[in-house]
This record gives structure tokens, sequence and C-alpha cells, in this order.
RNA sequence: GGCCCUGUAGUUCAAUGGAUAGAACGGAAGUUUCCUAAACUUUAAAUCCAGGUUCGAUUCCUGGUGGGGCUACCA
């Protein structure tokens, strides 16, 4: 890329002009603000102690040895101490033409030999998936794919919480309260179901402990020896113990919930690569305490539990295995991890996982430490912020989560309606008019969330978030279908931009430039979005390049222009954009229509 | 109490330590005999406060303050 050049050589200029050494991470290299005429700025303040010349001399002084040196610069100015370059139209209307076809422009082959181990979405079995799932999944899916797209092996895994107290409260409250329906007797979707039973144990629960304070105990004290919990934390027991009816009815419980999510994620558009169940793991974990505990890295209480004593690093102990031996979360992330690590060698394991849990991460990292393994350094939580409602936090027992089904149904009705008003459905037969409404109320969905960076909070308003116009996917998918439709006309009208490619010396108009310049950057975003781990990034960038592509559009006629090389030019431009908002939505899990 | 994250137009989001802080929605005013008006054009509107580092701070540091989270023998 042309960067690197111009980096090597502002060195080399500072080196023969003033005989200092400077090096290239400091240069500040950076595109030329819109305002102002240029391509390309270097900013020459940290220069100035080596020219020891005035800010505007030593920039002239190096924009005219970098005119002399690399053909690709037409001409420069300076403002203070920033050297703006102009780079020739022939340079970028050359990068066009040699980079609109390319099947892979901006991505990196295959170069790196050990995968990367992603986890994403985690789901409780005990109720459905809601929007806070929905940031997930989509944060963890489309990572995957631009991590992908810089030459990464990715292995995505789902690591389902299939087993712990709280299922153990669904279970009880369907023997309890079940009468033997089913998902298929009810017409529930399973995951909806087993949630029904989830919220039916609260709902007694709640009962009981409040009698109990009735009766002058504490709040805590009332928690702890309501008889529903007690009973719950007995089937966690035989559960552990292998009991036979409770592993037969876990199982069929389980069962029906995985279908439900099933059906939620082929909707969402999200798949795995592997899929783990802390069922299969916590033993393993179990494992590695007990070794722990034989060589000294952790310690046993006097009631039998076992704990790291993180103390000495600033932290509390925390619990493994309780007394009863029975394991938490900890304990089984522990296993899940050896086995991740055993299972696929990675070069690094990411955790796609609320900020909530951070202290969780943080612990997780320093116990496997303890235990000796090296892997523990490669572990990154990315975490994420939460989604908020107008009225605050999403809680279940008050009624204010949003379902991630109910959502999707929404967006698609909204979709729906919309694309019906504008006639834009007239003349889809009907699968494809349904087609259609789930891509754009999807692709609306999923750029409303991706395109926030990852680790900020976010409110999302049922009512008003999701918008069709603007910062939208919709908008993007909008551009792109009129791509489509413009080069289907190019195509019917007969022309072939490929075989008469040559046209490199005809003068850029500011539009046709501002457009090549975005489809320049696509590279870097792509680069930029993996090491950060953010989506967002191509979200902003993507959105940006269908503005200008828009202006563009309106302002400059393709087909109707007059000069034959400048339509082919033109073509060319779209087509390219065409290409790389498809790539874009691509790396965010979105679909761009033909038609819309 | 301790620890972590966060504070930018009315609202939702941008801005590797760089130039006059960008968009979108909402508000005001326009553009359709012409490649899809889910588009385009014009316009008003913001960096929580106080210090510090720097040629230069929304960005880094310190203190204050508002918001969120964690600090479970829940996951």
């Amino acid at each position: 890329m042309i960067e690197a050049t111009l980096l090597q050589q502002t060195c080399f200029a500072v080196e023969q002009l003033y005989g200092g050494v400077i090096n290239p991470d400091s240069i500040g290299l950076e595109r030329t603000n819109k305002e102002i005429t240029g391509d390309f700025t270097i900013v020459v303040f940290p220069m100035l102690k080596i020219s020891r010349k005035s800010p505007e001399s030593t920039a002239t002084d190096i924009g005219d040895y970098l005119q002399r040196n690399m053909p690709e610069i037409a001409e420069f100015n300076v403002i203070k101490g920033f050297l703006n370059l102009i780079l020739s139209d022939h340079y970028w209307i050359n990068f066009l033409y040699e980079n609109v076809d390319l099947p892979d422009f901006g991505f990196h082959g295959d170069r790196h030999e050990r995968p990367v181990v992603l986890e994403y979405s985690s789901p409780n079995t005990n109720k459905p998936l809601h929007l806070g799932h929905i940031r997930n999944n989509l944060l963890g899916f489309s990572l995957a794919e631009i991590l992908k797209a810089n030459g990464h092996k990715v292995v995505r895994v789902n690591l389902v919480n299939d087993r712990g107290i709280h299922i153990c409260k669904s279970m009880l409250a369907y023997m309890k309260w079940g009468n033997g329906e089913t998902p298929g007797s009810t017409g529930m979707k399973g995951d909806h179901f087993i949630g029904k039973y989830y919220v039916l144990f609260n709902t007694y629960y709640k009962k009981e402990v409040n009698d109990l304070m009735g009766t002058g105990l504490s709040a805590e004290e009332a928690e702890r020896q309501a008889p529903l919990m007690a009973e719950a934390q007995d089937i966690l027991r035989k559960w552990e113990a292998k009991d036979s009816e409770i592993t037969v009815l876990w199982k069929r419980m389980n069962g029906w919930a995985y279908h439900g999510f099933d059906l939620t994620y082929k909707r969402m558009g999200v798949d795995f690569d592997h899929i783990y169940y802390e069922s299969e793991t916590y033993l393993l974990g179990k494992e590695l305490v007990m070794e722990g505990l034989n060589n000294g890295a952790l310690i046993r209480k006097t009631d039998g539990s076992i704990w790291a004593d993180l103390s000495d690093e600033g932290l509390d102990e925390k619990l493994l295995l309780r007394a009863d031996g029975t394991s938490v979360y900890m304990t089984q992330d522990i296993g899940t991890a050896q086995l991740r690590y055993d299972d696929y060698n990675p070069s690094s394991m990411i955790y796609v996982v609320g900020n909530e849990q951070n202290y969780h991460f943080d612990v997780l990292k320093r116990v496997l430490a303890r235990l000796g393994k090296d892997y523990s350094s490669h572990i990154h939580h990315l975490s994420y912020g939460m989604v908020e409602l107008p009225q605050g936090k999403m809680k279940s027992r008050e009624g204010t989560v949003v379902d991630a089904d109910d959502l999707m149904d929404e967006m698609l009705r909204t979709a729906e309606a919309t694309t019906r008003e504008l006639g834009k459905a007239n003349e889809l037969s009907e699968d494809e008019a349904i087609k259609l409404f789930n891509t754009i109320g999807l692709g609306a969905l999923k750029y409303f969330i991706l395109k926030v960076d990852p680790k900020k909070n976010m409110l999302f308003d049922p009512l008003e978030s999701i918008d069709f116009n603007g910062n939208t996917g919709p908008f993007i998918q909008y551009t792109y279908a009129r791509i489509q439709s413009l080069l289907a006309r190019a195509d019917e009208a007969g022309w072939r931009w490929e075989e008469s490619g040559a046209s490199v010396q005809l003068p850029l108009l500011p539009l046709e430039k501002e457009t090549i310049k975005r489809l320049y950057q696509f590279r870097e975003i792509v680069f930029q979005a993996g090491k950060e781990l953010s989506p967002a990034i191509v979200a902003n960038y993507v959105f940006d390049l269908a503005k200008v592509f828009n202006q563009f559009y309106q302002e400059l006629p393709v087909l109707k222009e007059e000069v034959p090389e400048k339509v082919i030019l033109r073509i060319g431009i779209s087509r390219f954009t065409g290409t790389i908002i498809q790539r874009s939505m691509k790396l965010l899990g979105i679909e761009a229509p033909e038609r819309m």
C-alpha cells in the first residue's frame, strides 16, 4: 500500500535533508480532513527537533523531496505543520482497475497455523434467548468473519449452560406442576416452554420466602430455608450422582430447549462449529481443582470446600468446589478452558461475554495461571456492554425482557409494512417478498446493534430504535440494490467496461475520487476491525462508503454520461462499491439484497 | 466501602494525541419529465467540572461529580 512507501520515503527525506534518523512509527500519517485539499497528510511537528526549522519550511522541504521521489504524488500543500499530499488521478484510477475484480480484495489469506477459538452465545437451557443474547450472537458471528478475513482459522464454539441449580429449578417446577404437558401438546416453542417453568418456580419460591419472612426470619435465612430451594438442591445432588429418573427428565427438557434455540439461531443467521456442554466439562474442572489442591495451589477449608486464595493478588478468595462436592460456575469454566485447549491447540481463546463478568474472567485467568496453565495468558475476554431499555436494565422478574423471537417477529412486520407502503413488494412473488422482508428486518436489527462499539453500553428503544432511513442497515442495503440495478442496465446497454479499462488518463471529479478513496480504505478497515475485535469499525465504514456513493450517484450520471471513458470509469466505481458493500455486510453477517 | 467500565448536539452513535469535533434521527427549508426519493441538498444545535503533561487534549494523567456493573456455596 502507498502508506508504507510514504513513511519510508519520509524517513529518507529527513535523513537526507537534515541528517537525522526518525522512527517511522513516530510519523503521523493520516487521511486528509474533508475540508482540506489532499489525500494523505503528514504531521511534521515530531520532526522539528531534527530539522531545526519552522513547521512550514520543514513541511515544504519534505513535500518537495517526496514529490521528486514518488511519481504517485501529483502535488502538495502546506498548512502550518501539516503536509497535505495529493496523489495523481492516474494512481487512483489504476488502483480501481487493478482491484475491482479481485475476489479477495481486503482479505488476507491463511497465515496463521493455530486457530483462534471463539466462544459466543452461551445460553442457559432454562430460558429463551433475549436482546442481550442477540448482541452477543451478532458480535460473535461477525467477529468470526472478521478474524477469518484477517487470515485466522476460527473455531466458533458455543458453551451451553445445561447444568446447575437453575436447571434444577425448572425441572422441579415441571415435576410438580407440569402434568405431563410438552411443547408439542401446548404448541409452545421448546425454550419458551422451559422458561415458563423457570418462572413458575420463582413465583412459588418467592411466595415461600415471603411466608417465612412473615414468621420473623431474615430475608437471607428465608431464602435459604424455603422448602422449594431445598428440593432443588436435592435434585442437583441427585443429578451429579447420575440418578436415572433425574437424568432422563434432564435430557428430555434440555432437548426441548435446544430445539427452540436452533430455530432462533437459524433465523438469526448464526451458527457454530462445535458445541460444548457444561455437563461435559465440570468433571474435568473438578479434576483440575483436586490436582491444584494436591500440589498446594489451592486450599481446603475446615468444612471441606475448596478455594483459590487470591488475596496476595489483591483479590478475594474464590470458591471452586462446595463442601458437598458439587461444582460451581468457575469449576466448569476451568474444565471448559482445558478441554478447549486440548481439542484445538489454539493460539488464543476469545470469550464473547458481557462486561458484568469482567471479574469472573479476571479470576478465571488467575486461577488457571496458578494451576500452571500457560494458555491462561492467551485467554481474551471480549467484554461487551449491556443493552439497556429506556426504563433501564432488562429484568426478567419485572417482565421487561425483550425476547429474541418476539423482536425478530416485530422487525419482520415493520419491514413488511414499510416495504409494502413504498410499493416495493408489488412485483415480487410471495416467497421473494417474505425473503426480502426478512433480509431488511434483520439487516436493520443487526446493523443497529453492531454499529455501536462493543465495549459500550447501548440503549435499545423497541418503539423507536429501528429506523430504515439514515445510518441504518436498510440504507446500506438500498444503496447496494440500486447499484445492482444500475449494473444490470449497464450490461443490457452493452457496456463491457472490463475490456476497455485502459483509460487511466482521465481527470477525476471530486465525487469520483472521494468514492475511490473510500474503497481504498477497505483493507485497512478489515485489519483494524480484526485488531480491535470491533465489528463497529466495519459498520461505520460501510455506512460512510454508501453515503459517499449516494452523493456520487445523485450528482453524476453513469449510463447517461456522454463521454464513453467516463461511463466506463463510473461503472467501475459502482461495481467496486457494490462489491465492497456486500463484502463489508458479510463481515457483519448481514445480507445485501439484489433489489429492494 | 473496594474494584472495573462510562459521561460528546434534544435523542442515538462517530472521531490511531492533530487542523474549523463528524453522522443519523428529530426540528426548519428545498430537490422527482433523467440510472430505484428506503435517496440527495441547505440550515440551527454538543466534548460533565477543575487542574496537569504537550507545539497541540474529546482522547493521556490526577482530583471531583453523574450513570452502569462487579464485589454469591447463582450461572
